[in-house]
RNA sequence: GGGCGGUUAGCUCAGUUGGUUAGAGCGCCAGCUCGACACGCUGGAGGCCACAGGUUCAAGUCCUGUACCGCCCA
């Protein structure tokens, strides 16, 4: 059999053997009928957006869960780790949008509805498909039986309650607002959509007519200078202001002005908004600043502001698309028949920009254009500037107190203060019983944590300054708004299923919103036929995905899944969703389902590239997770991820071009080779295992025939397995991955393996060896798998086979299992760790390592059997002269004698560790040798005199502590003693 | 503008509550096919811990400031 097992690992063939192993068993598979001690273990997935395949990003997201999913399952715990997909309504219906464009050119208005909606639906089908797949080759280990969507049914309905139970409190209402409008898209977006970027432009300094001329300090003036960097909403000003310190105020304000263009008479107003403008300040508006300011309240929230506080008209001056219009709001100019209007209407923003100031120009009202850099708002999607845009949206009500919600303060264990007669956060105005308060409260309790830590902070700010949600977007893909609306007051309908909002309009005139519960399609068909319209838009993707912790687990249904498993563990994502999706989750969590939907929220780092960019498409620098798979395997990037993973906020992983077996040019990472590299040497070390337990028989092992390297690797096995566990139990990922490498490489392969090759020839040693090789190794595994599972799946299974029962007698029980997926998490036996055992071998290793050094120095081949002599005190005598053979063979020794008072031989080479000086025989070469021990000497001095410097140094003899001291003087006595071996061979060299 | 990170070997990164002469992997140099592994083995070279102050007996680690890079929010 040995024969069969390849020299290099090939990960496709254990990829496959061990992903139909566990399809086979269903070992991820959380039943809700267990009675676990330890007790459940959930974790919700993020759901990837079907909007595209995932990216390396998402590996990494989903090894971090796979890892702490597949530890907790072998430690006990009823593990369910819940699986699904997202609709991402923007993303997505932009994709298919464009899609549609290039293959049919066809537009999204050139469809049905219901048409359009199957287009993104298949689109849907195949990404779901193509994501389950990955996170499969991925290795993770969800529940795919549960696997959800969020606009399957079962979150359909979790959505549509939940949006009826909102309604009925009075949390969701409709407002005209300005909105960050996307032309391009021609939807409203949230403000955290809105990415902000610095854009170069200018300061156009427009001249605006008085009316009436006037006087200040005795000179006339018959204009105003404006300075706007948006000179094309001048169409819609329907003030002038100024600040009523400006010395200027008293002359100008009630005063008006005939705006340019479009001839429209416009008061000037004061208010305190408007930055008086000095040339030298160190705020830029000041220095920019004329100390007048247009107003335009439909096309600026600030100017919006400023609006309602003096009661100016709100005149929008553009279509959705972004053009000049007059057919949303403006009826002023038709008046005066203005053949200037005229040709702006339909122009684009920009383009009308150009012609606004061309205008002014050409009149002489340009009185001057400076540049100006400011951030400007771009939509997340589009990458369009945003527009503030007057419409009418659904809002949801996130500071507003909710009644069914009387929070004892008694178990609130966070202060409060009293504002307007609500019970706020202390220093907010965040009403505890607000969605924002129920949503911080956690946090600031304790309940909620973040890791790190320092994310609490964004988390709290968001919630802190949090405005009102606009849920409603004006696209087709979707939970469409289950709100039907019409000019009557609604009768004949269950009150039970129906929540109704009478609205006014701006002409005055109610409507009359009605809100339909789910599974009440009778009722809306008898509105519908009552002539009450549906309202054409769906809801914002994240008033879903903030359901997901409980929709997937059938709430509002008290299922027992959800009686199960929620409250869920732990969420594990990245910091760019802490205000969208997390802060929403747990404000949900508590309104739906009456607690926080996870209590830890694990933020990992972003990965960049080597340039520390981010990846991207349109950079092309991205790595697709099935090439890593492909190139390097499952295992091994998995491993990668895992041991890059530290508390930083961003990694970086080089990318480099590669070509696969099969021809294709692809991007992949050199990094990956670390997990690659660990794969192989694991591979290779069973499978020396593997040859070498022909015939293991666990009654045959006696634990009073433990050799010193059998007490040492099992000693080392019991601090890895605790050190392992500790780190995993703080959410470190590096840590345990370094700790596993260097246990298996540097202190298994390199050490225990080699000294057990002899061994294994020796019939007398051979069933102990035997044993021990396949406990330690079974462990190893064991710890391995949450890192690496296929492979760890593949060795487990040979090791089933080989060594079916891999106990030590007497000492160690191991329980076995069909799956190292449900095998047990190894303990650690404390009664192993050694630290005598550990020392000793501590001291052989060095006097290897020595004997090898002086046999690289001299150039002496290997095969060559070195003689040695060694000389020290009572303990290292002791030590060695226990352990010849251990230093025999890796060290290449044939003779070795030792003795506490030896003479260099004149032909040896010579060495000082620790107490000990070690005699390498028959190496002449006196030069090499005073340069090597030169060296050393050197260093043995520089530490002396530093240590020295410090006990010479009556402040620190009496600060530090005591312990400190005591180790300097020790380490003071050592060195002293290696540099008079160290001067005494190189006297004899002279 | 506010907040949060980062800056340690050629590269990618560790470095716990301050305490031996700062570590790993890759890369580099020299040697090695010895029956697990060349995706390997053995040995080696390589660091003003971004910069400037400060606290301390002692600073990569704590404090203040500066520079550069990045992210989030307004």
């Amino acid at each position: 059999m040995t024969e069969e097992i390849a020299k290099i690992y090939d990960p496709k063939g254990i990829q496959a053997l061990a992903e139909e192993i566990w399809q086979q068993g269903r070992y991820w598979h959380a039943c809700t009928d267990s009675k676990s001690a330890k007790g459940t273990y959930a974790i919700v997935i993020p759901p990837p957006n079907v909007t595209a395949a995932l990216h390396l990003g998402h590996a990494l997201n989903n090894t971090l869960q796979d890892i702490l999913i597949r530890w907790r399952r072998m430690q006990g715990f009823n593990t369910l780790w819940m699986p699904g997909t997202d609709h991402a309504g923007i993303a997505t219906q932009t994709v298919v949008e464009k899609r549609l464009l290039a293959e049919q050119g066809k537009r999204r208005k050139d469809f049905e509805r219901e048409e359009f909606v199957a287009h993104v639906q298949a689109w849907k089908d195949e990404y779901e498909a193509r994501i389950l797949e990955q996170l499969k080759s991925m290795g993770c280990s969800c529940d795919w039986e549960r696997t959800r969507f969020t606009m399957d049914e079962v979150c359909a309905r979790a959505v549509r309650t939940n949006f009826f139970n909102l309604f009925k409190d009075g949390l969701i209402y409709r407002g005209k607002r300005l909105v960050n409008w996307d032309p391009a898209t021609q939807t409203v977006l949230a403000d955290d959509e809105v990415e902000h970027q610095t854009v170069q432009g200018y300061f156009w300094y427009l001249q605006y007519p008085l009316a009436e001329p006037a006087t200040i300090g005795g000179t006339k003036i018959g204009h105003v200078t404006v300075a706007t960097t948006r000179p094309e909403t001048m169409l819609g000003d329907t003030a002038v202001a100024m600040n009523p310190a400006d010395p200027r105020a008293a002359a100008l304000v009630g005063k008006q002005v005939r705006l340019p263009i479009v001839g429209r008479l416009i008061p000037i107003v004061a208010d305190e908004h408007v930055v008086l403008p000095n040339p030298d300040s160190e705020d830029e508006k000041a220095r920019f600043s004329t100390g007048f300011l247009k107003v335009t309240p439909a096309h600026d929230p600030d100017d919006w502001e400023i609006g309602r506080r003096h009661n100016l008209d709100v005149i929008n001056v553009m279509a959705p698309d972004g053009t000049i219009s007059d057919k949303y709001g403006w009826t002023d100019w038709e008046k005066i028949k203005n053949p200037d209007v005229e040709n702006l209407l339909g122009m684009d923003r920009f383009e009308a920009r150009e012609a606004v100031v061309e205008w002014f120009r050409q009149e002489n009202l340009l009185e001057e254009v400076r540049d100006y850099a400011h951030e400007i708002g771009h939509s997340y999607r589009s990458h369009v500037p945003i527009e503030p845009y007057l419409s009418d949206q659904w809002y949801v009500a996130v500071k507003k107190p909710i009644s069914s919600f009387k929070i004892q303060s008694s178990n609130l264990n966070c202060e409060t203060e009293n504002r307007d007669g609500a019970a706020c956060i202390k220093d907010t105005d965040v009403p505890v019983n607000s969605l924002a308060g129920l949503a911080l409260v956690p946090l600031l309790n304790g309940r909620l944590r973040f890791i790190p830590e320092r994310y609490a902070k964004t988390y709290q700010e968001w919630l802190e300054n949090l405005r009102d949600w606009p849920i409603s977007r004006q696209l087709w893909w979707g939970h469409r708004i289950p709100v039907w609306s019409g000019e009557n007051y609604p009768s004949g309908f269950s009150a039970e299923k129906t929540a109704i909002q009478k609205i006014s309009d701006d002409q005055g005139r109610q409507r009359f919103y009605i809100c339909v519960e789910s599974d009440a399609e009778s009722v809306e068909k008898e509105l519908e036929k009552q002539g009450y319209v549906r309202d054409e838009d769906v809801l914002d993707t994240w008033f879903s995905s903030a359901l997901w912790p409980f929709s997937t687990l059938g709430w509002p249904e008290l299922t027992v899944e959800l009686k199960t498993f929620y409250p869920t563990q732990v969420l594990c994502t990245a910091r760019e969703i802490i205000t969208l999706w997390v802060s929403r989750m747990v404000m949900m969590g508590q309104y739906c389902a009456g607690d926080i939907p996870f209590s830890d929220v694990y933020i990992h780092a972003m990965i960049q590239d080597g340039q520390g960019r981010k990846m991207s498409k349109s950079l092309g620098n991205g790595i697709d997770p099935l090439v890593a798979i492909d190139s390097h395997g499952a295992d091994a990037m998995r491993f990668t991820l895992a041991q890059m993973t530290t508390e930083t906020q961003d990694i970086r992983m080089p990318v480099s071009r590669i070509q696969l077996p099969d021809g294709r040019q692809v991007n992949s990472s050199p990094k990956f080779d670390i997990g690659r590299n660990f794969c192989n040497k694991l591979w290779n070390a069973s499978r020396f295992a593997m040859m070498n337990l022909e015939g293991i028989e666990p009654d045959d092992f006696d634990a009073a025939k433990l050799d010193t390297t059998d007490r040492w690797i099992l000693s080392r096995l019991a601090r890895t397995i605790q050190e392992v566990t500790v780190q995993l139990e703080q959410f470190k990922f590096n840590e345990p991955v370094n700790i596993l490498y260097r246990f298996f490489w540097n202190d298994l392969c390199d050490w225990y393996l080699e000294w057990l090759k002899p061994r294994m020839a020796d019939s007398a040693d051979r069933a102990v060896a035997q044993n021990i090789l396949a406990f330690v190794l079974d462990q190893t595994i064991r710890l391995l798998h949450p890192f690496v599972p296929f492979i760890t799946e593949g060795i487990f299974q040979a090791l089933n086979d080989r060594a079916p029962r891999r106990m030590l007698k007497g000492i160690a029980q191991v329980e076995t299992a069909p799956s190292v997926m449900t095998a047990a998490w190894p303990q650690s036996v404390l009664s192993f760790v050694d630290e005598a055992v550990e020392r000793q071998i501590d001291k052989i290793q060095n006097v290897i390592r020595v004997i090898r050094e002086i046999r690289n120095k001299y150039t002496i081949a290997p095969s060559v059997t070195l003689t040695v002599s060694i000389c020290g005190g009572q303990e290292s005598r002791l030590v060695l002269g226990g352990n010849l053979s251990l230093i025999q063979s890796l060290a290449g020794a044939g003779e070795i004698v030792i003795g506490a008072d030896l003479q260099k031989p004149k032909t040896a080479a010579a060495a000082v560790v620790q107490d000990m000086q070690i005699f390498v025989h028959d190496m002449i070469d006196p030069i090499a040798e005073r340069q090597r021990l030169g060296k050393q000497k050197e260093f043995i001095e520089n530490g002396i005199r530093s240590l020295q410097a410090k006990l010479s140094n009556s402040s620190f003899v009496d600060r530090a502590k005591p312990e400190v001291v005591e180790q300097s003087r020790q380490k003071l006595e050592d060195l002293t003693g290696q540099l008079k071996s160290v001067n005494q061979l190189l006297q004899e060299l002279m």
